[in-house]
RNA sequence: GGGCGUGUGGCUGAGCAGCAAAGGCAUCAGACUGUAAAUCUGACGAGGUCUCCUCUUCGCAGGUGCAAGUCCUGCCGCGCCCA
């Protein structure tokens, strides 16, 4: 992997880049599509490629868990198996660290509304989640398909996105809850750290592969700095920011700030799990070069389709009898070729083909949100 | 004309004598940011001093019960069969 920066921004700390994997590159700025099990969902390789996406991001929990990496691998790779021939990267598994302990404890996702304070519930240092266990050397899981258990830790996850070969690979963390008070935050970051470290050991020397540490430290500054310091001297090729980013667009730009000067400017960023239209300006303007978010595919599969009007809720009767496009301005294939009315009768119908439309709109207008950053960015206007 | 069956909230459809009445659909509202996610949550007869109370409901009219959507009688509508 090669990354060049063909501008910086003079009005903030946004860039303009160039990223080169064997199987081609990503102009960065770039938003990653989620591509969980080896596909975003609803749609096939082509078409989302038909949809401007550069690069997807896979997840290493999913496959081992199904199909497996080994059947993966035979398959002659990610790249092959899901007939994608551009950029793949894959996720640790460390989002599920969260996702299924304490998210599904707490039932709140990474980013809160609002932090609940002294009275709210706090995690505390030495808790653990209910169904997962979180150990120095990795974490036990229960396949959330069959209840079987499944231990998952750095090595462990090298290891299979090795055999899985996506271009770009990333570290295994804890993606700590929002809930997670100081001392937790703390604990979990010398276990993040320690495992960063583990990581980069378990790499074979053979791989192409390039590795991406992951900043933690939740909304504590001490501990972002820290955790970026530390991230930046290990040496990967690049760097993911996770976890816990705060409630609100204006924590998340400290946090990021907090981070950014840490990091060697000349590898690339990627901003894990972020991705509301409304944030992309704030979070490229801090020098993230990519970012994953789920919200364009997971929103269109609720029925929800972005547009320059705001997000409209297709399963609304209001749209059952509105023969236009879902956006007037919008020239994907989709707003060509079909009417509000068509997709809103669909969903109603309970007919699939409605997701896939959606979810093709989405990414269509999310690409083309971000390509007109970049735009701006080369233009000097941001 | 006779026999059997049936009539429940916007629709569908459960319902034992002690229910404002299961479930589903529809509707409305909310959630979702490294996807346990084509999902989940809540409201859904009317009103209120709204963790509780009041009123009005199960084709219509009577009746028997402390108590009736649930039993009885009559009427009306619908369905099937026989004539």
């Amino acid at each position: 992997m090669d990354f060049k920066i063909l501008k910086k921004s003079k009005l903030s700390r946004a860039r303009l880049g160039f990223l080169e994997t064997s199987h081609g590159v990503v102009e960065t700025p770039c938003l990653v599509p989620v591509a969980t099990q080896a596909v975003v969902k609803t749609l096939d390789s082509e078409e989302a490629h038909e949809t401007k996406s550069q690069i997807l991001i896979a997840n290493t929990f999913h496959l081992h868990l199904k199909p497996g990496e080994k059947i993966v691998e035979k398959a002659g790779g990610l790249h092959k198996f899901m007939n994608w021939r551009k950029p793949l990267m894959t996720d640790s598994g460390g989002y599920q660290v969260f996702s299924l302990g304490f998210g599904r404890d707490y039932e709140v996702g990474k980013v809160l509304k609002f932090f609940p304070g002294k009275k709210g519930e706090a995690i505390k240092e030495g808790q653990q989640p209910q169904h997962i266990k979180i150990g120095l050397d990795g974490v036990i899981f229960r396949s959330p398909i069959n209840g079987d258990e499944l231990f998952l830790g750095p090595k462990e996850s090298i290891k299979i996105q090795e055999k899985l070969g996506a271009d770009i690979i990333f570290a295994f963390d804890e993606c700590t809850a929002p809930l997670a008070d100081l001392k937790y935050v703390k604990k979990s970051l010398e276990r993040t750290h320690n495992w960063a470290k583990i990581c980069l050991k378990a790499r074979s020397k053979r791989t192409k592969q390039a590795m991406f540490g992951i900043v933690q430290g939740s909304r504590f500054k001490a501990l972002r700095e820290e955790s970026s310091k530390f991230i930046d001297s290990l040496g990967f090729e690049g760097y993911g920011i996770g976890g816990d980013l705060g409630t609100n667009k204006q924590t998340t730009k400290k946090i990021l700030d907090w981070t950014m000067p840490n990091l060697n400017e000349k590898k690339p960023r990627h901003l894990l799990g972020i991705g509301y239209l409304e944030d992309m300006e704030m979070i490229i303007k801090s020098g993230v070069d990519l970012f994953d978010c789920t919200v364009p595919t997971h929103y269109a599969r609720r029925g929800i389709a972005f547009t320059s009007q705001g997000k409209l809720d297709l399963k609304d009767k209001k749209f059952f009898k509105k023969n236009e496009a879902l956006d007037k301005g919008c020239v994907c294939k989709i707003c060509l070729n079909y009417k509000k009315d068509y997709i809103s009768h669909l969903l109603r119908a309970g007919e699939i083909t409605a997701l896939k439309l959606i979810t093709f709109h989405n990414l269509w207008y999310f690409n083309t949100f971000v390509e007109e950053l970049r735009t701006k960015i080369k233009n000097g206007k941001m």
